[in-house]
DNA sequence: TGTACATCAGTGAACGCGCGTTCACTGATGTAC
DNA sequence: TGTACATCAGTGAACGCGCGTTCACTGATGTAC
């Protein structure tokens, strides 16, 4: 069943954005190239003419899914600045919703066992994130700002994988404000 | 073959203490059961004659891996306080090192896929270690204390895991440099 | 203390299952005349 | 524009493999006399 190349591109497209929900709700070793062209509403035997291996998949989809969540972020959050950007990053409601959430704190811990293109993909998407929050960073020197990028960014990324990890609800939401009063200023610290 | 009581305790001990590392190392869909018994000295067909499941092991090796690195350098870090311990957690041997290294940043986004008795554990290890963590943190109230010490927890998981995601050693040392010196003294803010 | 037997920790083959990947095939699309 | 054929996106069965788990078995340990 042959169909027309516009179609076939847009088939492609569908499964690249179905794979970087489904590898960050359940992790990439957790979904299987199968699962993942059902859920593009294809059959698994047409993976293997749009890629190359289930790898060359996971790499475009991390890129992919920095850019439609990171990207957004940092610009929709752009009035309010970094306070908006903790405050948008540590809700109730991104914890709840990893496929559609950070890259980083979904599959974070799991990208050090990843393919080399997994990881190059993951570093450069990271890089891109930091090299974006320095430029809203306020600080005397880059140098500092950069540091406090670097900082604000574990501090987000830890508090939602701490608050996603455990089993309390209690503990969770606390996780989040806890980590939202100390973070919206800490760059008055240092 | 049968063996002494002893013995199958001292077995027993084994394969929780290799497991807690494997697991670390790999995560925990990472390893089989094989691996983990091979690794031991054993056979994988006697695993079920001292485990309930894999899932009970892994609950089991949770456990120990929290008392083992976190219980260790709270009080290591004891004269420093909060300073060393950040010292002592943000360094890059500790960053190669996953097997003996603290477990939340080791498998915490691994956390929320796993099995009820898993999360337990990782749960109550958490909640001990933030414990722990507040007993030593400056601050007015208690409830003040307590939000520095999550989010000093979320920061120092959250930089770990990065500084091992990312493929560039120099963008690792960074973010371990980074969080040091911001974490170091963050308790000054807010 | 010594012997005879029951116990049971550990062995290794086997199971069912799901995974990533391959492949012969299908039939609509794209192209040449 | 219409027809005949080549192309190739997608199908579904099959592959080899490793996984968690089960089980009949072994032989040293523990126990009863």
């Amino acid at each position: 069943m042959r169909v027309s190349r516009e179609q076939a591109i847009a088939n492609r497209e569908k499964v690249v954005d179905v794979a970087s929900a489904l590898f960050r709700k359940h992790g990439i070793d957790g979904v299987g190239v199968a699962d993942i062209m059902k859920a593009a509403g294809l059959t698994h035997g047409g993976f293997y003419g749009q890629f190359d291996s289930k790898e060359d998949l996971a790499a475009e989809a991390c890129s992919r899914a920095v850019l439609r969540s990171w990207d957004v972020w940092i610009s929709g959050s752009s009035p309010g600045g970094l306070e908006a950007i903790v405050r948008n990053y540590l809700t109730p409601e991104h914890r709840n919703d990893r496929g559609r959430g950070c890259l980083y704190a979904a599959v974070g811990s799991d990208i050090p066992r990843q393919p080399r293109a997994v990881r190059r993909a993951f570093t450069e998407g990271l890089r891109g994130t930091i090299e974006k929050l320095l430029d809203i960073m306020p600080g005397r020197s880059v140098a500092l700002r950069r540091k406090r990028a670097l900082a604000m960014m574990s501090g987000l990324v830890g508090a939602l994988i701490l608050s996603r990890a455990v089993d309390d609800p209690r503990l969770s939401d606390e996780i989040l404000e806890g980590a939202k009063t100390v973070f919206s200023h800490f760059d008055k610290a240092v």
